[in-house]
DNA sequence: CAGTGGTCTAGACCACTAC
DNA sequence: TAGTGGTCTAGACCACTGA
């Protein structure tokens, strides 16, 4: 029944029978409308307001929301999934991987000491045999210490990195830069040519664990997303 | 209480007490635990899975969810407000408001047929002085016939547009793309610099209102979020 | 089958708001 | 002061899962 009550009024508002500020029916005339209890209209109410669509004031009413925030959520997913997900076919190709001192600022990313050793791997992701994607990795040791056994031909290293350090929490930017000359020639672009340029930290609960920085030829790749009341 | 009941579960993930795929306490093991009703412990655990931190499934339990997709809320916001946040100056240009013909896809993408008249603007936008966003925008008629009237130095059209016809559902892209010899020129770049691209469609009750594409310089533009356990 | 979550009820007390 | 939402209770019936 919380969805009927919540259907109605999402109904009221999408079609514009009210509109940003007017004010909604209170509880109590939903529970006489619908012939609920309140808790049910609290509840239909309640995840209505979680959503952003309405705002509710305690002693003066419930409202509808100035959505004046286009607002969505953008999911970064996997690109062994994504590329799965177009029925096509991913090819990794491991460019460089191995072990080196933490230069000035990459230290800091991880939240770690400058000049402790840590993993580093550029991988590029193919789609249908078109480079989609350059994978400019940082990894913290002491949070996948087997990270350089692995063969990331087989899996992505975010795949395996969530399995051995789970995500607690993620901090990204988007961006768009121009390719400079290794990631040109890995994208198969000319230097300068735009990018869209993804930057992100991951941490687990034992720190942070890695830092990556994914390249997007900015023609070949677009990162889509919609609300709706 | 429910919040008391959340945040020990939030602890408990975040210090990896449990972990991708655990199982969490039952309803009812909560229940005895801190002593309070089941409703008040099935909001906890609700509103944890409406966050995407845990999974429930009716007659197993509920577990730890793999958080494999980065997610987070994305918000797009006026550009006034953005700048005005940061305590800086905004100012906007207009370099082109008017009136034609839709041309080949544009009657589309606000869902009219073609050869409609519609109204358009290219509206630059400054931040201290320094260009950060050039706004190509097409306006439905029929949604804000005053369009044309309003002196957009003083207020965004989106900010108008959104007082017009309250927005009631969006779809949104981004890319990197080059500047054409346009964009340049008024963004004070090269063309073929790279540029963060940003397009949607907002609709309202009475239809699809406007397009926009907001082109931003590559080097002075990012999109971040977070999300956290 | 016992245990799980999904939903709903008919109350209750409280804090806050607007008049 | 009357009406609003915020929260909580102690039950209830149901659908589903796993042993």
């Amino acid at each position: 029944m919380y969805l009927v009550v919540q259907a109605h009024l999402r109904d009221g508002i999408k079609s514009g029978h009210w509109t940003v500020g007017d004010r909604l029916p209170s509880e109590a005339e939903l529970v006489a409308q619908f012939g609920v209890s309140r808790m049910t209209v609290n509840r239909a109410l309640r995840e209505l307001e979680q959503e952003g669509l309405i705002r509710r004031q305690q002693g003066a009413g419930s409202f509808v929301a100035p959505l004046e925030r286009v607002a969505g959520t953008l999911v970064i997913r996997d690109i062994h999934e994504e590329i799965a997900a177009r029925g096509h076919r991913h090819e990794a190709e491991i460019l460089q991987m191995g072990e080196r001192r933490a230069r000035r600022g990459e230290a800091q990313l991880l939240g770690l000491e400058t000049g402790v050793r840590l993993f580093y791997s550029h991988i590029l992701h193919r789609e249908n045999g078109l480079p989609l994607q350059l994978e400019e990795r940082l990894v913290n040791p002491a949070c996948a210490p087997d990270y350089l056994a692995q063969d990331f031909k087989l899996f992505t290293p975010t795949a395996y990195l969530l399995q051995v350090a789970p995500l607690t929490g993620a901090q990204y930017q988007i961006e768009a830069a121009a390719a400079n000359t290794e990631q040109a020639a890995a994208l198969g672009l000319q230097p300068g040519d735009p990018c869209l340029v993804i930057e992100r930290v991951s941490r687990s609960p034992s720190g942070t664990v890695t830092w990556v920085r994914l390249v997007h030829p900015g023609a070949r790749h677009v990162l889509t997303g919609s609300f709706d009341a």
